[in-house]
DNA sequence: ATATGAATAAAACATTTGTTTGAAACAGTC
DNA sequence: GACTGTTTCAAACAAATGTTTTATTCATAT
C-alpha cells in the first residue's frame, strides 16, 4: 500500500516539473495547484508565494540527485584518474537525464537548465553549495588525468568542454531528437553516451597536454569574412 | 548622419534583445514597444500578434547571422579537414558570442539557447533551414578528419560533443563567468576558446578512431549506486 | 491642393493570474 | 466533548497584459 504524499510534497514534485517545462513566469499556480491535486491558496499556505515554491523545489531537486548520484566513488574504490573521470561523467548523464535523476519528471533537467541561462537570485546557493564543489572534483580529475601538466586556465577549459558535452545533451535534446534520431537522450542510451563523451575528453585533455608548446594564435592565421 | 531604422526594424531589434533576456512569455509587448520608442499598438499592426513578431525575431537572427559567419571557408581557401574543422568552431564562437553576432544585442543568443530548450512551432523552419545543414556540414567535416574511418552514429556523436562545447559556453555564460571569471566568453577570449575546442575536438575524434576494436560496454563494469 | 492608403497614437476591453480573505474541515490534546 | 492549532477550500480582489478600436498624422501620387 502506497501512503499518498502530503500536499506540500506534491506541490514540490509537480512544480518541478510544471516550472522545468514552461519556465517560471509561464508555469501558473492554478496549473501547478490543479495537477497536485490541491488548492490555489496552498501555494501561498506552504510556500508563502510562488517564488518561495519555485526556491523548494530547486533546493529539492538538488539534494535528493546529488545524494542519489554523486560525483566521485566510494573511497573504498580508489580508482585511478580515467575511471574517475569516467564515474564523473555518467554521473552527470544519470542525473540529468535518467528517470530517477531529473530526465524521469522530465521538466525537472529543464529547469536546471534554465537556471543556468538566467540564474534567479535562488540559484546562488546552489551555485554554491553543489556546482563550485563540483567544479573542484573536475578540475582535480583532470589535472590529475594531464598527469600534472595543465595549468590552471587549461584545466578550467577542459573541465568545460566535458560538462559542455554532458549537459548539452540534457539541454538540447528536443533538437537532437529531431536531428538525429538514433542518439536521443534516453535512457538506455546513457551508458553509450557516458562512454563516447569519456573517450573523447580523454582524447581531448591529452591532446591539449601534448600541443602544450604550440601557441594559442593558430587561429588568427586564417581569414574570417 | 545616420538614419533612424523604420518602427518594424526597431521592433524586431529590441524584441531580439528583450525574448532573449527574459523570455516569450516574460517579454511584455508594452515593454518592447517603449524600448523601441513604437506605440503599443504597433506590434499588432506590423506583425498581427506577438507570436508573429516573435517569429520576425527569429528569422532575422538566424539569417543576418549565417550570412555575416558562415560556417564554410570560401572556396578558393580549399582548405584541409582540420582548417575547415577550426574554421567552422570559430565561425560557431562568433556566431554565438561577439558583438557583431549573438552576443551584441546579447539577449538574442539566450533567445536561441530558449528555443534548444523548448522550440516553438516557429523553430521548426529554422531547423530545416539553418541547423540541418550545419549538421550536414560537421558530419561531413568530422568524417574527413577522421579519414573516414568512423561510422554514421560515432560521427554524429563527435559532432555534438563539438557542437555542445560551443553552445555550452553562450548557453551558461553566467555560471562560467561565476565559477571561473578568466574564462568568460567574451569577445577577447573568443580566439583562445575556439583554439582549445578545436583542440580538444581533434583529440577527441582520432581518440575514438583508435579505441573502435574497444567494445562500449566499458561503463558497465563499474559500480553506481 | 486633394485624395488615398499606410503608419502612429491614446484609450478602452477582456482575460489571465498571483494573492488574500474568511469560513469550514481536520487532527491531536486536555 | 470542548479547545486549539493546522490545513483545506471557494470566492473575491487587484494588478498586468495582449489585443482591439477609433481617431489622427504622414507620405505620396494625381
Amino acid at each position: 500500500m502506497i501512503k499518498p504524499l502530503p500536499t506540500r510534497e506534491r506541490l514540490i514534485d509537480i512544480a518541478g516539473d510544471i516550472f522545468g517545462r514552461e519556465g517560471f513566469k509561464a508555469a501558473t499556480v492554478r496549473k501547478i495547484a490543479e495537477e497536485a491535486n490541491a488548492n490555489i491558496a496552498a501555494v501561498n499556505y506552504h510556500f508563502r508565494d510562488k517564488e518561495g515554491l519555485y526556491r523548494a523545489v530547486l533546493e529539492d531537486i538538488f539534494s535528493k540527485a546529488f545524494q542519489r548520484f554523486p560525483s566521485v566513488p566510494p573511497p573504498e574504490a580508489a580508482a585511478d584518474p580515467e575511471k574517475r573521470l569516467h564515474f564523473f561523467i555518467r554521473a552527470m548523464f544519470y542525473r540529468f537525464l535518467s528517470r530517477e535523476g531529473w530526465g524521469g519528471l522530465s521538466g525537472q533537467g529543464k529547469l536546471i537548465a534554465r537556471e543556468f541561462l538566467n540564474p534567479t537570485p535562488a540559484f546562488d546557493n546552489i551555485v554554491e553549495t553543489y556546482i563550485r564543489p563540483q567544479k573542484n572534483i573536475l578540475s582535480a580529475i583532470v589535472s590529475d588525468v594531464s598527469g600534472g601538466k595543465l595549468d590552471p586556465d587549461r584545466i578550467i577549459s577542459c573541465a568545460v568542454s566535458i560538462i559542455g558535452q554532458c549537459i548539452y545533451y540534457t539541454f538540447a535534446a528536443p533538437i537532437i531528437e529531431k536531428i538525429a534520431e538514433n542518439l536521443a537522450p534516453v535512457e538506455e542510451n546513457l551508458d553509450f553516451l557516458s562512454d563516447h563523451v569519456f573517450r573523447f575528453s580523454l582524447g581531448g585533455i591529452q591532446r591539449i597536454v601534448n600541443t602544450l608548446h604550440e601557441n594559442n594564435g593558430f587561429a588568427r592565421q586564417e581569414a574570417q569574412p
